[in-house]
DNA sequence: AGTACAGTGACATCGGTTTA
DNA sequence: TAAACCGATGTCACTGTACT
């Protein structure tokens, strides 16, 4: 679960420009990702003036830092060592990231639209990076969301931080360290009276001026706002929320994939789960899936090394085919893949790897031709 | 069709903790 | 043990909305 957040970074767009900023596998300070990040940031408006603003843009070096904190509880860049994480990494693996590679690389300067807003298939990567990262939260958020349909952003607030937000914290308490953990509990404690305290402010104003309601604000409603860019949400005027016609469709196959405990999150989403956006797109075939998981082991071989897992190899593979206006699933991916293995059986096989349940994909990728 | 004000978004700071 | 860092709130000006 994403402990830390605030509420001044909720454009989850930015993260991928943090991806590459890490990309050549460097070390970078927390504070030094964050200069680096605003210094890129607060000379685009002299290129384009923005008419209007979404919330959540960098315009100061303090939020560039709240976003490098997103970055770190987000797995796009690993707190221990201060390099590129895992989630970072996935995402540099996509097509979409050409665009702020460049940017990073000094070859092209982005649109303010290009720099906030997600494409499709960011769209879902971006909900399958929360579902894996802010369990249990989000989960709990999305099946609200959608039950409710329509809703204020006070009536959320209230909610997530009443009822979600203490029942998440006891459900993570298990994976703290001692010292973590004691710290959770204590706040657990009082999350379990925020609703009593609420309601004892019977004055508005001071409500509004209480350090809990500062905490709200922290917590609750960047959440909201990552769901936006997922494409779950829209805003409607001032403090209102909807849930997208696209995703009220949907319905029980949301709320069947909030309902996963992280486990079982992976196989769902991309087996099933993305084989319900696949109407927007035309049936891969044979050859560019091939060509495609080539490539993109390619690519995963470069940020991981020897260890690429088959299955995030697939799983890619179906967004990087999203990105290319094509769809296939994940059975037609892994059957791609066996054929390709059995063609040629020195060149690409399946090797045990070192966690449990994780197969190693191994091709040699100069010595094929598809 | 004003107007008050709750609610919002941008922006700032503080106090504890780690590091050199 | 001072500096750097970092997480957790704190605060203030404005503005959309719900009232007259």
């Amino acid at each position: 679960m994403i402990l830390e957040s605030h509420g001044d970074a909720c454009r989850l767009g930015y993260l991928r420009l943090i991806a590459c900023l890490l990309e050549d596998g460097s070390q970078k300070s927390f504070d030094f990702l964050a200069s680096i990040l605003y210094d890129m940031l607060r000379n685009l408006e002299l290129y384009e003036p923005l008419t209007q603003k979404p919330i959540g843009l960098i315009t100061r070096y303090v939020n560039a830092r709240n976003y490098v904190t997103l970055a770190a509880e987000m797995g796009f860049i690993d707190r221990a060592s201060q390099t590129i994480g895992e989630f970072g990494k996935l995402y540099l693996c996509l097509d979409s990231a050409d665009k702020f590679r460049e940017f990073v690389e000094g070859k092209s300067i982005p649109s303010h639209d290009d720099l906030i807003a997600l494409n499709g298939a960011e769209r879902l990567f971006f909900l399958w990076v929360l579902l894996s990262r802010d369990y249990p939260m989000i989960q709990h958020v999305l099946r609200w969301v959608m039950g409710r349909r329509s809703f204020t952003r006070q009536e959320a607030m209230n909610q997530i931080m009443e009822e979600f937000y203490p029942d998440s914290l006891r459900k993570v308490l298990s994976t703290l360290d001692a010292r973590r953990r004691e710290q959770i509990m204590r706040e657990i404690e009082e999350a379990e009276g925020f609703k009593e305290k609420r309601l004892q402010i019977d004055d508005k104003m001071s409500w509004i001026r209480s350090s809990q309601y500062a905490k709200y604000r922290h917590i609750a409603p960047p959440r909201l706002e990552w769901l936006v860019d997922c494409g779950v949400l829209r805003r409607v005027g001032r403090g209102k929320y909807e849930v997208g016609e696209n995703y009220l469709e949907l319905g029980d196959k949301v709320l069947k994939l909030a309902s996963l405990k992280p486990a079982k999150l992976d196989n769902y989403f991309f087996d099933e789960f993305v084989k319900l956006f696949s109407k927007d797109f035309s049936t891969a075939n044979r050859y560019e899936i091939s060509r495609t998981m080539i490539e993109v082991y390619e690519r995963m071989r470069t940020l991981f090394g020897d260890e690429v897992s088959l299955s995030t190899l697939e799983y890619l593979t179906i967004m990087v085919l999203m990105e290319r206006g094509r769809f296939a699933d994940l059975r037609t991916i892994h059957s791609s893949f066996n054929s390709l293995a059995l063609k040629f059986p020195d060149k690409i096989y399946v090797i045990p790897g070192r966690k449990r349940n994780m197969n190693v994909a191994y091709i040699s990728v100069e010595e094929i031709e598809v």
